[in-house]
DNA sequence: TTTAAAATATGATATTTGTCATGTTTTATT
DNA sequence: AATAAAACATGACAAATATCATATTTTAAA
């Protein structure tokens, strides 16, 4: 199994902030797993008795609404963390996690990750940072969610998804979504996503190869009102 | 001026995560101000060079959409921070900070905090739950904007008002917020939303006195769907 | 490979919400 | 108290979106 201390992936999150001895110590702990395509990771209402880390692959954070509909909250690809917030406000998850395709992650036992938290005020400094920073990206979608209409939020989620994850070889998106998941991502019923990106389509904004996603007119698409 | 150590206010927010002394040495530094109904603390885009810890009234948090609308995203009240984002993140603020009735606040300076949030890691743990818990918050605020109607956004936000900031001794709402406060926090247009309160008004759901409205039958108001 | 199931697509229609117009009431100001 | 301005209210209509029905295509399984 491989040593936390070498790992390049935790440069991308608040891991790196941990000293080579603090490192050392959640390595013996920490346990590797593989996740396929669908699976779930944890349940809303779960309790979660530690932190992921995603070394590969990519997953969905949703929330079921009282109409029976799953709203995507966010995602979390390699290099992020998934389940701090459940950890540190010691509740259970208000999120579902679900891989969205074949993932690797580290599984790190609660207890490490607070007595981390509670002794490197660099390392929870800089977790506090990242909230701070999700907590704004939560307002905007808050307000995009409120003022905006389907084809503009549905626009903005794709552009999201290049600027953020970017693209394949052959241009398309590098997320693999169902329609279902972009409606569950803008908040509309699957047939309303289908209708708009059918537009799109017409309108030479996007092109689909099989069922992935290629932007062809991204200006365009940011035009969108 | 009053001082920080011997302040009940404090119990409220994660400042009681404080030790004496440094409580003391941000009480040589801290100024109190008194704001009037509708004046601006902050704006969106301002830099922020310290804290507010509310001592009384209330204001709102919003942001401008590209619509031209104010977005309403969270309302801060008596013993709550303001502006720890912001100050965390290091970037400018993302809301703009209106108060909705008289306050008075203390305001810290920036570095002071700062030194607290690397130094005192109780502290840093208790703002870091505050904000996990802002975060879950957020995600039940973009599912019920997603996925639920005008109707039961609205009944839902005389609902937190009521459970959250109280009542009158006259039994309407504590916090007295205009028709389009309310569109602004629901995320409609004014006019939608002062349809929505004269029909609940109609069902006998809530009555108004003057401005200020009081619910009548709470559990009715639950079930609207 | 055939078949069943799931995902995608599109039409028709109903519901929800926004916009514009206009009137009334309340509040603030002189 | 008179006046202006702001807030509240409601009607009429348009736009956006949801829902239901029904094809068609793609994917998975036998």
């Amino acid at each position: 199994m491989g040593k936390c201390e070498q790992c390049i992936i935790k440069q991308f999150n608040s891991l790196k902030s941990l000293t080579t001895d603090e490192l050392m110590r959640i390595s013996k702990c920490k346990t590797s797993k593989t996740i396929k395509k669908g699976e779930v990771i944890f349940e809303e209402g779960e309790m979660l008795n530690g932190v992921y880390c995603v070394k590969d692959g990519i997953c969905k954070l949703s929330k079921l609404s009282e109409n029976g509909k799953d709203q995507i909250v966010k995602m979390v690809v390699k290099g992020q963390l998934l389940g701090q917030r459940s950890l540190i406000s010691d509740e259970s998850s208000n999120l579902q996690a679900v891989a969205l395709n074949d993932m690797e992650v580290c599984f790190i036992p609660k207890s490490e990750i607070i007595k981390d938290l509670q002794n490197n005020s660099k390392f929870s400094f800089d977790v506090l940072k990242e909230m701070a920073h999700d907590l704004k990206e939560a307002d905007d979608v808050i307000v995009n969610m409120a003022q905006k209409h389907v084809r503009q939020r549905l626009a903005e989620t794709l552009i999201y998804i290049h600027d953020t994850f970017g693209m394949n070889p052959d241009g398309t998106l590098s997320i693999l979504l169902s329609r279902e998941d972009y409606a569950n991502i803008v908040g509309t019923a699957t047939e309303s996503a289908i209708r708009v990106l059918s537009q799109f389509k017409k309108d030479g904004l996007i092109s689909t190869i099989g069922k992935h996603i290629k932007i062809d007119d991204l200006p365009g698409l940011k035009r969108i009102e």
